[in-house]
DNA sequence: CGAAAAGACCAAAGCGCTTTGGAAGACTCT
DNA sequence: AGAGTCTTCCAAAGCGCTTTGGTCTTTTCG
């Protein structure tokens, strides 16, 4: 059933029925009734790639996905995913995943938005100075950055976490609680996320006074064996921290598992303040001690991203307005006095 | 730059570009010279939306994501996502996630089939008797079912792994090993993969006279805190299992958790094997006791069903061949003799 | 050498929608 | 009553590609 035979059925010209459907006002309201009462009665569904050749409107969003047989697309993706899906059905959006080598997304950019291939697309993890929103910026597709850049000479909308703030707290306290030596395992640095949390760090310390020191900040992918690596690391060395906040769960059940090879115990001999992504699967709360953490939904960012998509395609929403939300600090048994 | 201005510069009619740039026979070698060229100087690339107007073809594989805010997306659809975007990226396919209802999952299907939205589609987690599968093969459009249904009176592609056999080799090896009391933490048994395991775990023991006991099994979403409780429900019991097949690496997490805080040890008190679906960031050989696993990509599989799905969309592959893909048992320090 | 076959190209008709530029009739207003 | 304004509808022109059904040469071959 297409438009030509449903006009014709209704005596009516394609233009008029196309108009009835899409609520245009040129219309009788009895025609209209007629009409849509007849199109749902046939089951009349306009065929979507004739409407996006003729409008350019594709009812997508799209994502370039970096792959590689050397990449690994994190969990927090799928995190991520199921709030943006969750908005994307309410709202009949589809998303269209592009796979790209992780080395050149750029060009996949290029040509998704240059063949009308999505409404908008979403950009997440950005770097410092990412050439990806410079470039998405540049091809004045609708577009938000989960998370930040930082040195682009031009503002641009985002969605983020106060990563700063929230390792800010989560040192803070720490230093509170008599700990002088704080270690940060970081994800990986070239992320503005993890610059910010690293910044965080720092600032609180040196409102008391304190460094963080050379070898005490480990950057790495954030993965158990990396947890492990990095925290045996540190806490063999002969100023081994007394504390350590660290980027994700996932690391810190390597963490959790060196201190016990070690010999050594949470809180007693260390403090641990993690950040919690909230998966459905890892709660902090369950760690054999339960785990402070610094917490923020990245499912309900996913969300929040599609909405903002959504708004921007319909054009509800312009300009580079950036917003940042406020991360919770949840105290749970790791973090104690500094030892001695 | 379309098709029209190239053909207008090339002084050719579009037909004679169009041939030209798609490999048609009927068209000099030395002009369809010419023309490539210049597409190639020009940039030219065809407008998909054009294209999959006229032909049909999209281009895209497609997924049914299922959402809710009771769902969770889980961690190994990130990973099969990983293999499935690798392959697709060099055969320039795009990838549609359509959000649906996930009780209602049939009616996107039907939807993205009759739009023609997509080239193929694929199904993961399938369940006895799955409607999805039904319908997608009633409508007619490639498909590959990653995992298998069971009781469907017809054939279907898929693309699995042994579980069964799997489980029972890891069942059987616990056996060998003089275990009497064998007990099994499974995903959510409403989906063919977790019966299977029972299958195979079942069919070991009847090998040796042994059962399952009633309350030897568990069967729940796949978490970390779901891994925890069923190994406690399970140890503290009077007729306590001293081995465990565990379906999932972040159950065996929690599985571990509850050996700890009971007190008891792996592998003297208790032996543990779990299926590695392969996580870049958690490895069964980094847990403080390395983990006996079955052990298999889900990433490769990923990959294999996109490869397949290509096949089936270029007309290179029909009918309804399933293939079933070997487990590795690889043992570890988790397991040993029963106690006692 | 003439008929048939093959080679190289083109005009135009789709694909199924949206949107432009009217047009016909009904209404308002002076 | 005539001019202007709404209201309601339509024919036809896109959107940019593929594909059908030819045409006009050139080659092949009995």
């Amino acid at each position: 059933m297409n438009l030509k035979q449903l006009s014709h059925m209704l005596a009516l010209s394609q233009t008029t029925v196309s108009r009835a459907l899409n609520g245009y006002p040129e219309v009788n309201e009895e025609t209209r009734r007629r009409v849509i009462d007849a199109a749902k009665r046939h089951g009349y569904r306009p065929n979507p790639s004739a409407r996006r050749l003729a409008t350019g409107k594709t009812g997508m969003i799209g994502y370039v996905l970096p792959t590689g047989t050397a990449v690994d697309i994190d969990p927090h993706f799928v995190e991520f995913l199921s709030g943006l899906g969750d908005y994307a059905r309410s709202h009949e959006l589809d998303l269209a995943l592009s796979p790209a080598d992780a080395d050149d997304q750029e060009t996949t950019y290029r040509r998704i938005v240059a063949n009308r291939q999505v409404d908008a697309v979403y950009i997440s993890s950005p770097k410092p100075a990412d050439r990806r929103v410079a470039l998405v910026n540049t091809l004045g597709i609708p577009f938000i950055v989960h998370g930040r850049s930082e040195g682009l000479d031009f503002d641009y909308p985002f969605t983020d976490i106060d990563n700063e703030g929230a390792f800010h707290e989560a040192a803070r306290l720490l230093v509170q609680l008599g700990h002088r030596r704080l270690a940060l395992i970081n994800g990986d640095d070239r992320e503005t996320f993890a610059i910010h949390r690293e910044r965080g760090v720092r600032r609180a310390l040196a409102a008391s006074g304190l460094v963080l020191g050379e070898g005490h900040v480990c950057s790495l992918a954030m993965t158990e064996e990396n947890g492990y690596r990095a925290a045996r690391r540190l806490l063999e060395q002969s100023d081994a921290p007394t504390a350590i906040a660290c980027s994700s769960l996932i690391m810190a059940l390597g963490v959790v598992r060196a201190v016990r090879d070690l010999g050594l115990t949470i809180p007693g001999d260390l403090s641990l303040i993690a950040h919690d992504d909230v998966f459905a699967w890892l709660k902090p709360e369950n760690f054999s001690v339960p785990l402070s953490t610094t917490r923020s939904s990245i499912r309900l960012a996913g969300a929040r991203v599609a909405e903002r998509l959504a708004a921007r395609i319909s054009g509800l929403e312009e300009g580079a307005r950036g917003e940042v939300w406020p991360v919770d600090l949840v105290i749970r048994g790791s973090v104690a006095g500094a030892p001695g």
